[in-house]
DNA sequence: AGCACGCCGACT
DNA sequence: GTCGGCGTGCTC
């Protein structure tokens, strides 16, 4: 094949700057650059070549002087360009098809770029992953099947006519019945692996009957990866049968199969640990794989009222998502990373056809990743599982997402866009027009609030219609909770929840003498659960040995900061080093040798605090012959660290398992009847307005873990604060109680998720300059409030909790906005400035909308 | 994000 | 007198 000429034509015949003649119609295209412009890309003249042109295809146009071929999604078309443009080059060309994204996903692109503020063609960068943009692995093969008279008449002058069969050897003949057979039920395949279906140990014969003109070839593209499913299938258990569902359990999948082909809906589905919430999962997994019924979209719009997510002037109509004849639709089920394991894959394969199932994290190489992603675009695999980024699957048609762990804060993307994939998949499945799932044992705030969790009544459709211009018709409704709430309020068959104490550190420190970091308590159910044979399971969230390294001399006070960020230095252990150890920042990762002495007084420094180091020597202290494991950050190097870790102790190799938060998640294991939380003031103390809620789920997750067998679990929390709400409600299993208590305070304060709430982040290494900045913006950020006349709350600009983080000092401005109209405020304030170049997220600025991390 | 234009210091 | 520093602004 030869290139087309027409496509070097267009590029190179542009002298005078007016658009080519034979322009077929316009493209708008978003371009992967940092380029922000209000209605989302620049203006492309589309060749006749390419008259097929679709939204959601990838193209190579010409940028600046040089023309530089730069790559860019087609998000719209249109006749007639806009009359300011001053110049139209022509679409060089169009990219593999294989890359080009389905509609549904250009729309949630746009819808994100809006919300989060952040420039389409940097959510498209996220959207589409690189491995996929560059065809990574991707490899043209030769596959051959059965030439039929059928499908492919073709004449054979040389050889005329031939009505008699050409002779074949027994092999050939085996051959072309395999391919036969084959055709029947896939069509193409692979040269080797029809050598292999007939028996034959080579392709000659194959070779032999193309020549014959038996057997007729294709090229076609292929992603070379080693991404193998089946062997993470989960070890065949004895019952391989479904287990029996509870009553609440079989409550829940009737109402979410009910759910299934009724349109857009939101479910929290609220069930205590060990309730048996994958099993729902997996059901109404199930029950969509096996559905057949027709594509509808919600009736009402009711997404544009839930708190996170609210509409986008952007927003399609829906015929321009509607597909008459729709593909059968897929799941999307979002994981924490963490939670990411073989056995948490494993339980989906187990249920579901190997090649239904597709798996997207971060371990995956670019070649997996991308035939993976092939494997949905092309409707192979149905069910996705996978972290945050999953939510962008390209399943030709969803029919159901699931949230696992919702309330997880791993869900918030730190970087650009700043997208919550939870809140994205509430706004996907309202473009889907299907359901979504929202599943916790201690659901976020957000979720419990919109689920009328805690009693409170949440701003109903009926008021937040007369609030913004672009509202949909008034409904009569009453305010009743946006979302559906499914409980599972108990275990399952056998488990029963475990017992909490909690132990205040106050007077077990009056009462000894030394250094403990477990208490007495602590201590003696460790001893009486490793005599007995039980596992165990320390949570403390916290890294290192100790967290301050201090002058001793109170008239001194001096304490080491990294020279960096404005935060003190953890000091990590290593027997290794002269100086025993290194100091840290866990921040900007600085790292130097521990300093003896204080350079301010010359006293010899002492370390204080506490990090999961110093708790494993004092275990190995105290329990020399239990087998110990400790899992964080600095102990696990790999994702199989990480793995053989968890086997292990799943085998029961291990006696006790320290480590950070990431062992409160998804671990069961039946043998762990004790739970032993170091400290629940880690998270406490967060200068954060989210504290309280993290320290309940923290404890109630790790909490969680106890008593999944047979034995009943025993859970002992250590204290400063033995009477705080969050720590007593969590000992009680009261999740419904905190949440109503929490939704109360939040309420008063007019914080999320009742007010709604942006950030914006101004960093640099120049203090002064910063500031100056900082309000500047303010004072145009509070001129665009009152001339719109939003009434967002403006706070700031002040110093960041982090002042300064690797050199940069760090100003903020808080947003904050109350209902009924807050959903939208915000938004409206940060596109007023945003369309007026007044507000450009780049290397100095960050937007955060609905931010989870507030240092 | 690139890449160019543009206006001020240390060099052949 | 130039080479080049990276500040500012534009790209359909």
């Amino acid at each position: 094949m030869s290139p087309r000429p027409s496509e070097n034509k267009l590029f190179n015949d542009d002298p005078s700057g007016a658009p080519p003649s034979e322009a077929v119609g316009y493209a708008l295209v978003s371009l992967e650059r940092s380029i922000d412009s209000a209605d989302g890309g620049f203006t492309y003249a589309v060749p006749p070549e390419l008259a097929d042109l679709a939204v959601g295809d990838r193209v190579t146009v010409p940028l600046g002087r040089g023309n530089k071929p730069t790559g860019g999604i087609v998000v719209g078309l249109v006749e007639t360009p806009d009359t300011k443009i001053k110049r139209i080059k022509p679409i060089q060309s169009r990219e593999r098809s294989a890359a080009s994204l389905p509609p549904d996903l250009v729309a949630l692109a746009k819808w994100i770029a809006g919300y989060y503020c952040c420039p389409l063609g940097m959510t498209f960068a996220s959207l589409l992953p690189a491995a996929v943009k560059r065809g990574t692995g991707a490899q043209q093969r030769t596959q051959v099947r059965a030439l039929t008279p059928k499908s492919k008449p073709r004449a054979e002058p040389s050889e005329g006519p031939d009505p008699a069969p050409p002779k074949l050897t027994i092999l050939q003949r085996a051959v072309l019945d395999a391919a036969l057979t084959h055709q029947a039920s896939e069509g193409w395949i692979d040269p080797k692996d029809l050598a292999d279906l007939a028996g034959a140990k080579s392709t000659s014969p194959i070779k032999q009957l193309l020549d014959k003109g038996l057997l007729e070839t294709r090229q076609h593209e292929r992603i070379v990866s080693d991404l193998d499913l089946r062997a993470q299938r989960a070890a065949p258990k004895a019952d391989q049968s479904p287990p029996q569902l509870t009553p609440a359990q079989a409550t829940a999948v009737d109402r979410l199969g009910a759910a299934l082909p009724s349109g857009f809906s939101v479910h929290v589905l609220h069930g205590i640990t060990g309730s048996g919430k994958t099993e729902v999962y997996l059901r109404a997994i199930a029950a969509l794989l096996t559905s057949d019924f027709g594509f509808r979209n919600s009736e009402e719009d009711p997404a544009s009222d839930q708190a996170n997510v609210t509409p986008s002037p952007a927003s399609p109509p829906k015929s321009e998502i509607q597909n008459p004849k729709s593909p059968p639709p897929g799941v999307i089920v979002l994981v924490p990373e963490i939670a990411l394991t073989p056995q948490t894959v494993g339980r989906f394969l187990a249920r579901f056809p190997d090649g239904e199932v597709a798996v997207l994290h971060s371990g995956l190489t670019a070649a997996q990743r991308h035939a993976q992603w092939q494997r949905i675009r092309d409707g192979k695999a149905r069910v996705v599982v996978g972290a945050r980024s999953a939510i962008f699957a390209p399943l030709p048609r969803v029919g159901l997402i699931i949230v696992d762990e919702e309330h997880e804060s791993s869900y918030k993307q730190d970087q650009l866009p700043r997208y919550h994939a939870r809140d994205v998949a509430i706004k996907r499945a309202q473009l889907s027009g299907c359901p979504v799932v929202l599943g916790s044992a201690t659901p976020s705030l957000e979720s419990a609030y919109n689920a009328g969790i805690g009693g409170l009544e949440v701003r109903g459709l009926g008021k937040e219609k007369t609030a913004g211009a672009e509202t949909k018709p008034p409904t009569s409704k009453p305010p009743t909770p946006k979302f559906h709430l499914i409980e599972l309020p108990d275990r399952v068959p056998g488990a029963v929840l475990p017992k909490v104490e909690i132990v205040d550190l106050a007077q077990e420190r009056q009462q000894r003498k030394g250094i403990h970091l477990l208490s007495h308590r602590l201590e003696n159910a460790l001893r009486n659960n490793l005599d007995a044979g039980g596992q165990a399971i320390l949570l403390l969230n916290r890294r290192g040995y100790a967290n301050y390294i201090a002058c001793p001399d109170h008239r001194c006070g001096w304490m080491m900061r990294c020279n960096h960020c404005d935060v003190t230095m953890v000091y990590h252990r290593n027997a290794a080093l002269p100086t025993g150890g290194v100091v840290r920042c866990h921040h900007c990762g600085a790292e130097q040798l521990l300093p003896q002495i204080c350079p301010e007084s010359g006293h010899k420094l002492t370390v204080f605090g506490l990090g999961t180091q110093r708790v494993e020597e004092e275990l190995v202290r105290k329990f020399p012959e239990a087998r110990l494991a400790r899992m964080d950050a600095d102990a696990m190097r790999t994702a199989k660290d990480y793995q053989t870790t968890l086997d292990a102790f799943a085998r029961g190799d291990t006696d006790i398992l320290l480590g950070t938060q990431m062992i409160a998640k998804g671990l069961d294991v039946a043998n762990v009847r004790l739970v032993g939380v170091v400290s629940a003031d880690t998270s406490l103390n967060f200068p954060d307005f989210r504290a309280s809620e993290r320290t309940f789920q923290l404890i109630a997750q790790v909490a969680g873990r106890a008593g999944r067998g047979e034995h009943r679990g025993s859970v002992i929390v250590q204290s400063f604060n033995p009477d705080d709400p969050a720590i007593q409600l969590a000992a009680q299993h009261d999740y419904v109680t905190f949440a109503t208590q929490e939704l109360k305070t939040r309420t008063e304060t007019g914080l999320p998720p009742v007010g709604r709430m942006a950030r914006i982040v101004l960093r640099d290494t120049a203090d002064l300059a910063n500031k100056k900045r900082a309000h500047q913006l303010a004072q145009v950020l509070h001129q665009a409030n009152d001339q719109l006349n939003l009434g967002v709350r403006l706070r700031g600009p002040s110093v960041c909790p982090i002042a300064r983080l690797a050199d940069h000092h760090r100003q903020h401005i808080e947003l904050i906005a109350s209902p009924p109209q807050g959903a939208t405020s915000i938004q409206k304030l940060l596109t007023a400035l945003r369309n007026a170049g007044q507000l450009i997220s780049d290397t100095h600025t960050a937007i955060d909308v609905d931010p989870v991390a507030l240092l």
